[in-house]
DNA sequence: CGACAAGTTGACGCACGTCAAGGCCGGTGG
DNA sequence: CCACCGGCCTTGACGTGCGTCAACTTGTCG
């Protein structure tokens, strides 16, 4: 039921996030009710339901997303260790997204019910879920411009450098490489792209020697360049919090 | 300076909002540090800069939006009374997006600094931040998926619709009927479309009496036939915090 | 009545979507 | 070991929804 203990959670030496004190500590670990490990294509949260849980990734990658009910689907972003999911549905009446895993995937379950413990008594904790809500607003601004106002070379430009950043301030790469989990199919339904097109804007950016993505894995061949067509400045790199 | 007494406010009467209790009021009064009023067209938050300040929207419209150093301008969503401006940037280091009003608006300040306070000490009032964050988030996912997998057509009935309902909860419209400070180019803005198709599309859907948008009056004609067009299911009709 | 912002309309072009046909590769079973 | 299968990727041909350009109309405010 319970493989890590929060005291010695494998995320918390991760140098980006914030450290908690001896008692933050305590609490999430007693808030802490158990694991859920989600194998590669498990969708754990649905759109429509009310979850009883809010999880914390542990390790892997998964994707949140919407459907239109003709089958059309958008991706909303993708969530990466010592991320919270399911705020929404904890807070508002019900999800209105899907999760699902992309990786095989450990996450940390945390009643619902208990949230308000941490509103009461862990004020820092509280702030704490604040700025990870924001930080998630953030990023789907972003992606908003992306999909609103970007060609479709700058969008496959961004996205590429979007996940290599994240990947990267958790040190899931190696140098300019990572493994990503994701088909074509997931990029384009994240850039409001076809299939098809996806596919040939990849192909334009392979050989203009950009990037390089092959069984799984992604290489970033020209940071600057990307930097350039993307027009994008970057995430933040403030520490963050970590429930 | 303040010609709007939390203990008055105006807002409080609209049935949506939940009920404070004494205290939490008068811890509010306290909060706020003053009121802005900015005429329509003012951007009061500006992307890239960090804002000492959160607002609530007492009266009046405004949006928010970001650039792209090019010029394109993607909105992003649109402020109403009662909501929240300008967490992220007290929250993060700074604001990723702008923020203008539509109309002539007034706005309670409340100092960054504070913030902190009152996670400290009015847990409810934290957790009432958090669920404002939910819902914006939530707002902005349908955003997301409208610009990325509806059609042009989809797209504008949605719009009508969302803001329509925004405005309805709120008690701003006149029936069927509800003034809208927005032009053409805010909603292909708003929409990922250019201005002519949006022209265009419009003109479709009067020609089909589905709506009539006659000088900044929106009218509602069909609104069950819109809600098949758009494939939206409507916002959740909670009632809702207001700090 | 001039000036300027906003809305309107038609003509034309292109970025991206759709369709269709293979190709590659790992997995499974005989 | 090969045969087959089902995902996923790839590529060309062709179609179209939406963008761009440009000119005109309408409304508004001095």
């Amino acid at each position: 039921m319970r493989q890590y203990e929060c005291e010695r959670c494998p995320l918390r030496g991760v140098e980006i996030f914030r450290k908690f004190t001896k008692e933050e500590l305590n609490f999430v670990s007693d808030f802490k009710s158990g694991e859920l490990a989600a194998e590669a294509g498990t969708t754990f949260l649905t759109q429509g339901s009310s979850s009883a849980y809010v999880y914390t990734v542990l390790s892997g990658w998964g994707y949140r997303y919407k459907y239109l009910e003709d089958g059309r689907r958008q991706v909303l972003n993708f969530v990466f260790p010592g991320e919270l999911v399911g705020l929404q549905g904890a807070v508002l009446k019900e999800m209105e997204h899907s999760v699902q895993a992309l990786s095989d995937m450990i996450l940390c379950i945390f009643e619902r019910k208990k949230l308000w413990e941490l509103y009461k008594n862990y004020p820092m904790l509280a702030y704490d879920i604040t700025w990870l809500a924001a930080r998630e607003e953030q990023m789907l601004e972003e992606h908003l411009l992306t999909v609103g106002k970007r060609t479709a070379k700058e969008r496959l430009a961004y996205l590429v450098l979007h996940i290599f950043e994240r990947a990267k301030s958790l040190g899931m790469n190696k140098g300019k490489s990572f493994d990503v989990p994701l088909t074509q199919q997931h990029v384009a339904d994240t850039l409001g792209l076809s299939l098809v097109h996806t596919n040939k804007t990849l192909r334009v950016l392979y050989n203009q020697e950009l990037i390089s993505w092959k069984k799984k894995t992604l290489t970033i061949l020209d940071y600057d360049r990307l930097c350039d067509i993307a027009k994008w400045e970057g995430l933040g790199a403030q520490k963050r919090p970590f429930i």
